[in-house]
DNA sequence: ATGAAAGCGCTAACAA
DNA sequence: TTGTTAGCGCTTTCAT
């Protein structure tokens, strides 16, 4: 398992050009030829090794993965949807992880430069300029994924965050909905909570209706069962739309502890679609994300650029969902 | 950025072996020295090629890591234990996914191989002897994690599953269960589950109890209810083991359906500690496996293993821990 | 303390 | 159709 290309070509009667040929396909090698390497390569159980290819070709058939945290819910399905498809590419993925911090991006795009890897797939919250000089330094084709570029210098999959709120609310009030809450962390700009929260505002001004802001201190289930709990006890709601599953667990929850009954109070919707919603009761109904399609997409997108392939979009909005579970759910009231 | 090592040498006016130690910091260079070279290097914003580096050197800084399904519950922890302590020893991962594939575990050793990793993390049910036959053509360190090994032939990082369930019994016995069931698929030999079922009967045998197997079609929530519902029906039970946290919820929605009360009617304990067992109501008693601690100290092992550090012992065992939730309170039950 | 030179295992012109 | 020959960018003896 350890023969170079020199024992083959020896053991074949070939030169090592011939070898390099059969193993890459590369040049048209005589029937006979070909088949006495092969033997050759058998025999004494050859591998190509891929860093000399890497080194003499400039093409490493590996790409790098930069994303916040692989263990934050459902990022894991985002990366699975990279590596299947690269897979189908003959490409290997490199993973990291940057908790989005912003020097640990940069240091990582500067990373992968040195592992020669053939493209990034990067994952963040918003862009900044820092991230825009560092790509452009590096050299190296770069598909941001699930991560906001508002002046869209790179190529990018997305959905429609905004649009997925507005649908949502549209949800909401087509049941009758006019007090309807919105229940995320106050961060900062460019965040998907943001612009979620954005769709929201737009949707409720739209139709006149006060807008109900429930600002979590984070985004987890704890601060948000608290914050939505105590503004319950202040002011009543008929819907809650959160930034995300956790946070409608937790909205489901939080209802549930001041007396109120899901949906007949109060409807809710989450974000993401997360395996969270079908395993409360009620069921929750959520905007499902195309996770895993993210990921396959971007990893799609990026082998187009690396072959050169026509591009027809550089921003690529990919379709979202609002899955309707029992927690939307209009009850048919008996007549008085 | 793409300055090569000679560039840096005749910027500094030295010769490129210099330029390599100070790099690596592999052999004494004058002070003066140093500086001009590290005053070229920033001048040209020089990296190192990684590629080049492996090729000579024959050391990547790369390990192989080879999972089921990073997107699988709690995958994505373990995978993030190991990105972190490789990260701490310079060191940068692989990812791949096997679908659990015999044949595809086996190509993939050989594909690290060729990618020239200094060593693999290898993740699976349990390992056959085709496994074993790979490993040793592939000549690499290999470190198992979370992947029974029943000869212990390869350095291993695992709990001790048979004892995890032993102590889940003796939990519910201690709470004065008797009809204490277990539910799982009925899945092939070295399994997580098979381990945790041995348990379960031999902590059964140890108290005179007759064991109560409810087999569920798969692993998932789905199958876990209708088979744990139709069981309930034929079958009273005072306590529910499951084989993971996903089927206990299964238990105890399947509770809720047949009228039956948590903890008060049926006691319910799971397995793996996630996310969901403090995301329902009552929250449920599960048995904690340190998923990222997996991670992280399989890769610690490897380092060592890469370092000829000292080992004290190739099977690891890691402590797990029963958490105990609102799903086997004990009641305090008014005086009649 | 530093330099010269020989690889590492492969690809890719360029010849033949 | 096949072989020869330079590199790719670095590490690593071996000299000096």
């Amino acid at each position: 398992m350890s023969a170079t290309i020199y024992d083959v070509a020896r053991e074949a009667g070939v030169s090592m050009a011939t070898v390099s040929r059969v193993l890459n396909d590369t040049a048209v090698v005589k029937e006979e030829t070909k088949k006495r390497v092969q033997e050759a390569i058998a025999k004494l159980s050859y591998r190509p090794n891929a860093v000399a290819r890497g080194l003499a070709s400039k093409k490493t058939k590996t790409i790098g993965v930069i994303v916040p945290d692989v263990s934050a819910a459902f990022m894991a399905e985002l990366v699975r949807g990279i590596e299947d498809v690269a897979r189908m590419y003959n490409y290997h993925i490199i993973l990291c992880n940057s908790d989005g911090s912003l020097q640990r991006e940069i240091d990582l795009v500067g990373t992968m430069w040195e592992k020669q890897v053939d493209g990034i797939i990067f994952m963040s919250t918003s862009l900044k300029t820092e991230h825009i000089e560092t790509f452009e330094e590096a050299q190296l084709p770069i598909v941001l994924c699930r991560t906001d570029d508002p002046e869209r210098r790179i190529p990018s999959v997305n959905i429609d965050n905004e649009r997925a709120a507005v649908d949502s609310v549209a949800v909401l009030a087509a049941k009758g909905c006019s007090r309807i809450a919105f229940v995320g962390a106050q961060n900062g700009e460019g965040t998907l909570t943001a612009k979620r929260r954005a769709g929201y505002q737009e949707a409720l001004a739209d139709r006149s209706l006060r807008p109900i802001l429930i600002d979590s201190a984070g985004e987890d289930y704890a601060s948000a069962l608290s914050a939505i709990r105590s503004h319950l006890k202040m002011e009543a709601v008929d819907s809650i739309l959160a930034a995300n599953d956790e946070i409608a667990v937790a909205a489901l929850h939080a209802c549930q502890d001041v007396g109120k009954r899901v949906p007949e109070d109060v409807m809710i919707i989450g974000f993401d679609n997360t395996k969270l919603t079908q395993l409360t009761r009620p069921e929750i109904t959520t905007v499902a994300q195309p996770m895993y399609d993210y990921g396959a997409v971007a990893m799609r997108f990026l082998t187009k650029l690396l072959q050169d392939e026509p591009i027809d979009t550089y921003s690529v909005i990919l379709p979202h969902q609002v899955m309707e579970r029992q927690s939307t759910k209009s009850i048919a009231r008996p007549e008085a």
